[in-house]
RNA sequence: GGAGAGAUGGCUGAGUGGUCGAAAGCGGCACCCUGCUAAGGUGUUAUGCUGGUUAUACCGGCAUCGAGGGUUCGAAUCCCUCUCUCUCCGCCA
């Protein structure tokens, strides 16, 4: 969430930023709401200075007189209790409201409704040129008896797969190259757990408003019909784990910033895409990502440069398995609520014709840290919230697509890029047969 | 799953209805003293909201002793619910 008091002084850039992210926020709603409740908070603070005052002068009282103070005392409560109440419910409203206000937004982002608008900033790598009809990777992936959507749907339901055999080994190649890579660059790698309370998804924003993105987590009692809620979520990326594991903490400036490396698998439930990317690994309900998230001081400058750390990161890796991409500046309308700059990286999909997301690279300022409370003691030893940025470095099966189709040959094989191959026994190709 | 114990400031740990935002110790910070210096002394040391004021200085009010409710004129202290931690038993990759 952004500074309420940012709001009562800046209406203006909030209303901007709002419009800008397509965000419904009634900033004029909240300004009223906010001298509301200062209004009562004062009322209840007097009441109270009262009968504080009144209290003490209670406790050295004797006999008629104490009883006589003490029923003066009584009427005050009662007065007390209503303007309580009618505090809290303001309060409930405020805070409500605030949980859904749009966080700042940078001058830099290209204004747009959706993804369609987003900017494309730079290109890397040669688009393939085959000399043959090229397979998708749903066929490579069947000719090879590498992927196995069928039975993943069978068991499963739709957007389920398995991944079998080399398959399997590959992906978990790509993402152990991936982890040692960040693990070398001075990242801490964390397997994160992957069940959350709600203050994990509310702490990074994705509570209020992906409620129906997340898969909850109950429990079935035996001769029960129905799921029983467990009050857990899985999570969509280990970004929530991961930036909530300092949550409520003081740090110190001087072990910032804080570069975090999580592994985990991802869960996602894709509500509202029914129709959209209906076949292959491109949109499904569980995939691995190796995430990077970073803590860093209450600096723009500072973020800004994280910011171009962790896409290089990212890049690199695209790179090193020699993937062509391209860099986009994602739009006001595609970007989050509390996002105030991102990038998203494109793989070339051959089978799509098209460069599809693969990477997803984002600055928030202080947006999750508030909600989070996760501050730092600067140089002056004031108290700070951090920034908090993310970016995927790795997430398979989609980067499969990009991989399998990318460097298929004509003979059916894949051509394993030379950095996976000591996750996969040395092996160069993939081809038919036993791995 | 069964039985029990507990949750207090950066840490350890007192506190069972009013003078407790909270003893004491440790740690931190500031200053002072001292030729036996990994010592001694003094002071200081939580956070949030709010008002005086436009301000990270100052002064005041309010709240906060795991969370949320309740009893009471008054709650760290009594009652209820929840969360978490620990011990024992059971189960278990």
């Amino acid at each position: 969430m952004i500074d309420p008091k940012f709001i009562i002084q800046n209406p203006d850039a909030v209303k901007e930023a709002a419009r800008k992210k397509r965000i419904s926020f009634d900033v004029d709603l909240f300004i009223q709401l906010d001298e509301k409740r200062r209004t009562l908070q004062t009322q209840v603070d007097e009441i109270r200075a009262e009968k504080n005052a009144a209290n003490e002068k209670i406790s050295n009282l004797q006999g008629d007189k104490k009883q006589q103070a003490i029923s003066k005392m009584k009427e005050k409560s009662d007065e007390e209790k209503q303007a309580t109440e009618e505090l809290r419910q303001t309060e409930t409203e405020w805070k409500n409201l605030l949980l859904t206000a749009p966080g700042q937004i940078s001058p830099d982002v290209p204004e747009g409704k959706d993804d369609t608008e987003n900017v494309e900033l730079y290109k890397v790598g040669e688009l393939p040129n085959f000399k043959f009809e090229p397979k998708s990777h749903e066929e490579l992936g069947k000719d090879l008896d590498i992927i196995d959507i069928e039975r993943g749907v069978k068991i499963a339901g739709s957007r389920n797969y398995f991944l079998k055999g080399d398959g399997a080994l590959l992906e978990l190649a790509v993402l152990n190259f991936t982890l040692h890579k960040l693990a070398a660059k001075g990242f801490t790698a964390f397997i994160p757990p992957l069940l959350v309370n709600e203050d994990a998804m509310v702490g990074t924003s994705y509570f209020p408003g992906g409620e129906e993105q997340a898969y909850a987590v109950g429990v079935m009692r035996p001769g029960e019909q129905h799921l029983e809620s467990d009050e857990k979520f899985l999570i969509g990326t280990s970004e929530v784990s991961v930036t909530s594991y300092h949550s409520g903490e003081i740090l110190e400036e001087k072990d910032l910033p804080l570069l975090y490396a999580g592994i985990s698998a991802c869960f996602r439930r894709e509500a509202g895409t029914y129709g959209k990317d209906t076949s292959g690994l491109y949109r499904v309900h569980q995939f691995q990502k190796v995430e990077q998230v970073i803590l860093c001081k209450n600096d723009l400058e500072e973020s800004t440069k994280m910011h171009q750390m962790i896409l290089k990161n990212a890049e690199e890796v695209l790179q090193d398995l020699h993937l062509p991409y391209r860099v986009v500046a994602v739009c006001s309308g595609d970007m989050g609520q509390g996002q105030y700059y991102k990038n998203d990286i494109e793989s070339w999909m051959p089978s799509r014709k098209n460069y599809g997301e693969t990477h997803s690279c984002s600055t928030f300022l202080d947006f999750q840290s508030r909600r989070l409370n996760m501050r730092y003691k600067d140089k002056n030893g004031k108290t700070q919230f951090v920034h908090t940025l993310n970016n995927t470095c790795i997430a398979s099966p989609r980067v499969l697509i990009a991989l399998l189709e990318v460097h298929q040959n004509q003979d059916g094989t894949i051509t394993i890029p030379e950095v996976l191959r000591p996750y996969m026994g040395g092996k160069e190709k993939l081809s038919k047969g036993p791995s």
